[in-house]
DNA sequence: CCCTGATTCGC
DNA sequence: GCGAATCAGG
């Protein structure tokens, strides 16, 4: 696959926002990871914490000469490797797909720059119960705050990770007015509608509450406020009967 | 082991 | 220019 005008600006997007390079080759499809790597590097996008210390900001690195000899600058036996085409994996099938990883430590808020980043990065999905705006009941009860819920009463079941896609994401008829991962910026509500890696996943869409990156009513949901101090919770109902009494 | 981005270098 | 191979840190 080349890399149209269509194609790059997509990469181009999708690194600003933070997405790590498998999921943008995941989002682009027909790539590899590595091809992404590269081409952001040639389009000069570059510069990302990277996992790999890239400046020798140690002092001892000039005084070892050890090191220096082990430095990239010159590679030491680039030899010749016989028939080893690197098997690419077919389908490490039970890995996540999302496009915004819900565990993301790489939580792109910290990526860009402490500041101004909180309104530009993928949120964190929130808490379950949340994520069905038209669900019934709230559980949460504030931030790190939830009520535990009976053994019966368990709601989401295991989600079943979706397989990697290597195609791209189709434009569908009915996904033509949803919010894509694509159309997020900062002013535009980024509350995931659904869930990742489902067909119909998107955005909420509508305007931000300015200064957040979610809508008013989005808001709502993510940022409740605190009980006040000393105000008891309900007690989680004892498992299973709870403890004998005697 | 998995992941990440960076770099090199044959094509 | 492209990207697999490789490296190196987490």
């Amino acid at each position: 696959m080349s890399w149209t005008d269509e194609r790059i600006e997509t990469l181009r997007k999708l690194w600003e926002n933070g997405l790590t390079a498998s999921q943008i080759a995941d989002e682009l499809g027909g790539v590899s990871r590595n091809a992404v790597i590269g081409k952001a590097h040639r389009l000069g996008l570059k510069s990302r914490p990277s996992p790999v210390k890239t400046a020798e900001d140690n002092s001892e690195a000039k005084a070892t000469p050890a090191k220096a000899g082990a430095e990239r600058t010159a590679r030491p036996a680039p030899v010749a490797k016989p028939a080893a085409p690197r098997v690419p994996t077919p389908t490490p099938a039970a890995k996540a797909a999302v496009p915004a990883r819900p565990s993301a430590p790489a939580a792109p808020v910290s990526r860009t720059e402490p500041e101004a980043s909180a309104s530009v990065a993928a949120p964190a999905v929130p808490p379950a119960e949340a994520r069905k705006p038209d669900g019934p009941r709230l559980v949460s009860i504030g931030p790190g705050g939830f009520i535990r819920q009976g053994p019966g009463d368990q709601q989401a079941p295991i989600p079943p990770a979706p397989p990697r896609r290597r195609v791209p994401a189709k434009p569908t008829p009915e996904m033509a007015d949803k919010t894509s991962l694509l159309d997020l910026n900062d002013r535009i509500c980024r509350w995931p509608m659904g869930h990742p890696g489902e067909p119909d996943f998107h955005f909420c869409g509508e305007a931000v509450n300015p200064g957040y990156p979610y809508c008013v009513d989005h808001c709502g949901r993510a940022f409740q406020a605190q009980l006040p101090r000393g105000t008891r919770r309900p007690p989680p109902p004892p498992p299973f009967g709870g403890p004998r009494v005697r």
